[in-house]
DNA sequence: TTTATATTGATAAATCATTATCATAAAGTC
DNA sequence: GACTTTATGATAATGATTTATCAATATAAA
């Protein structure tokens, strides 16, 4: 991640404009309206560049690729729309779950996936 | 389904006796203890059966391959040992989510997982 | 500009989980 | 016990995602 080209410019920028979670293909398709013709190897490679050096993080949900989102958001959770498979970022936490754990068990960190449509597909 | 085998047996009643989500590895270790030589393919097959005819359910967590739990429990979660990997079923759920998502959006379901380190693992 | 070298795009290769194949073995009926 | 058919185990094949390769191109410093 030494230059700055216009595949980078164009894949950081969709990024935070589209503010969700996004898979390589995503990334792919978005950024190619900037950038006509960027492979996917372009993507793969920027979004791990971009792991590594701290600006991005793996959004992981249950039976998905991982998808990715910036990095230096507050700890939050997401939504998965079951029609079109948008993720989006969900603000806010309802708190601390380790009291669902067994006795004896140290509960470190917790995930929330909300599941169901959003408002474009209700529409 | 049709047969009532050695193999079938063995893997029906690690799930019953482990009673938590296995992966398809774990089962084929568990069960070799009953019957030795079992293959990962019969594994496979009868999951695919027990899911089929609706005795058994997967279990999917961030990140991870499907695991499989006997069907018929009520609505819960589970808890990923970060250190040993297992996943535990928890008791219980702490409500309803829906006040998460976005105005518009309609939730139909939720995942919750915790992570941390189980009580093996702390000992 | 020229130049050194990092980056790109196309695609082959690698990974990993799961499924298909097939000869052999076992279940269960007669 | 003999027989028909399903099930098994070993492993090749598949599918999906991600990474490696490499010639051509673009970046940015001199």
């Amino acid at each position: 991640m030494e230059r700055s080209t216009r595949q980078r410019q164009a894949i950081r920028s969709v990024m935070a404009e589209l503010n969700r979670p996004l898979s390589p293909t995503e990334v792919l398709e978005a950024a190619r309206h900037k950038v006509p013709g960027m492979g996917i190897a372009t993507v793969y490679r920027t979004l791990k560049g971009l792991v590594e050096e701290g600006s991005a993080v793996p959004v992981e949900l249950p039976g998905e690729a991982p998808r990715y989102e910036l990095a230096g958001k507050k700890h939050h959770h997401h939504f998965h729309c079951s029609k079109c498979s948008k993720v989006f970022e969900l603000e806010g936490c309802p708190g601390d779950f380790s009291f669902m754990a067994p006795s004896g068990f140290k509960t470190e960190r917790h995930e929330i996936v909300l599941y169901g449509r959003c408002t474009d597909c209700l529409a």
